[in-house]
DNA sequence: ATTGTAATTTGACAGTGTCAAGATTGGTCG
DNA sequence: CGACCAATCTTGACACTGTCAAATTACAAT
């Protein structure tokens, strides 16, 4: 009886995959990652259990596509802020400490879905997750690199180390507030201040 | 037909709760938390599904339980290197962040569960976990302070924050190498000597 | 019209944490 | 000694979870 016109109740969706997708980043927001079930999901898409399975290998790939997101939305965050010309150098590093904290804070599930265990534990990452993850570490280096040579950062120090540390205080600052160990929201501006002093000079 | 000997296969066991605790620390060594699962926990020590219940009111609160002898530990490590004198001041800060390191990569599994998400976020720590982690944090906080007075720590920076973000530090690097998004092991000592380093001046 | 293939569903299985109610025990008091 | 009691442990049950295999449906091409 039903016609050819998409009908949203019949048996074939538009585009299953993608709406897929937004229902598990509306999850994800609500309740983090934790909260997500493939059968909730199916529920709240109108779709069977196991319907997810013919666009996504496992509950753990599907994951993995919704952190590429994120790791892409920080590159194109990086680019921006660091190819700011208007603003000297300088300020731009204090502005992208700033970014990744408030971010990290706002959006703390979807922090926690691309850093978390679930996903990088065991090596269960999915290769493209790796691939844009690495890239994205890569042009930390070399921005790291940059600004030693504009003076900023302490230039005897190893280019890798010197971005592997400073990240980790950002990830660590970042982990400390998400997971709730630090309670207190009210003074991350203060923070990253401290932080920004430690690691330039 | 049983005696009154302390038989292991009967109804009542010795002491059921430091059974449950040391078979509880050994999934976590050997799968990490979330490989501990309260039937298999059950199994191995001999018992029924639902007997931990006597002692726990939650999966959660034994988990809190094993978390509390991590941070205890923790606290005796900090005391102990600390009050050292055979080594100089700058020394044993120096000996402290290599410990840290070094402990949360050896034994990231426990790390993970004193850490983790599974415990802090959405508050359902213990109490007495509150209590203890807390503690410790203050202890921290103390002797970044005592640094600050002897020199080698940047002494215009407030001390609590100061040592929120030199945790922080620590802590982002261990996550980073636990959770497997650093993928190589073999250049921790440069890594906090780098951190070492921007810390301390 | 038939066939084939992609998309979706149904059924099933092995797990999980946890609650309520029942069974077993050891100790204490009369 | 016997009876009761409270602590301890077990059984049954429920609502979840992810995932596989097989059946079903829809649509497109021959």
């Amino acid at each position: 009886m039903s016609k050819k016109k998409s009908s949203d109740k019949s048996y074939h969706h538009d585009n299953l995959r993608v709406k897929l997708i937004d229902a598990t980043r509306h999850m994800i927001r609500e309740g983090g990652v934790e909260a997500v079930s493939l059968r909730k999901l199916a529920e709240r898409v109108g779709v069977s259990r196991t319907a997810a399975y013919h666009y996504f290998k496992d509950k753990n790939t599907l994951l993995c596509t919704l952190a590429e997101e994120g790791f892409r939305l920080w590159q194109e965050k990086l680019d921006e802020i660091f190819q700011d010309e208007s603003r000297p150098p300088e300020e731009r590093y204090r502005g992208y400490i700033r970014w990744y904290m408030a971010y990290a804070v706002e959006n703390a599930e979807y922090y926690d879905l691309m850093f978390g265990r679930a996903i990088w534990k065991q090596s269960s990452a999915t290769d493209s997750l790796k691939a844009i993850a690495y890239e994205v570490f890569q042009k930390q280096v070399e921005m790291t690199k940059e600004c030693q040579e504009l003076g900023f950062l302490p230039a005897r120090e190893d280019s890798l180390r010197l971005a592997q540390v400073s990240w980790g205080t950002l990830h660590g600052l970042a982990r400390l507030l998400i997971d709730g160990i630090y309670t207190d929201d009210s003074h991350i501006d203060e923070m990253c201040d401290c932080a920004a002093n430690l690691l330039m000079r």
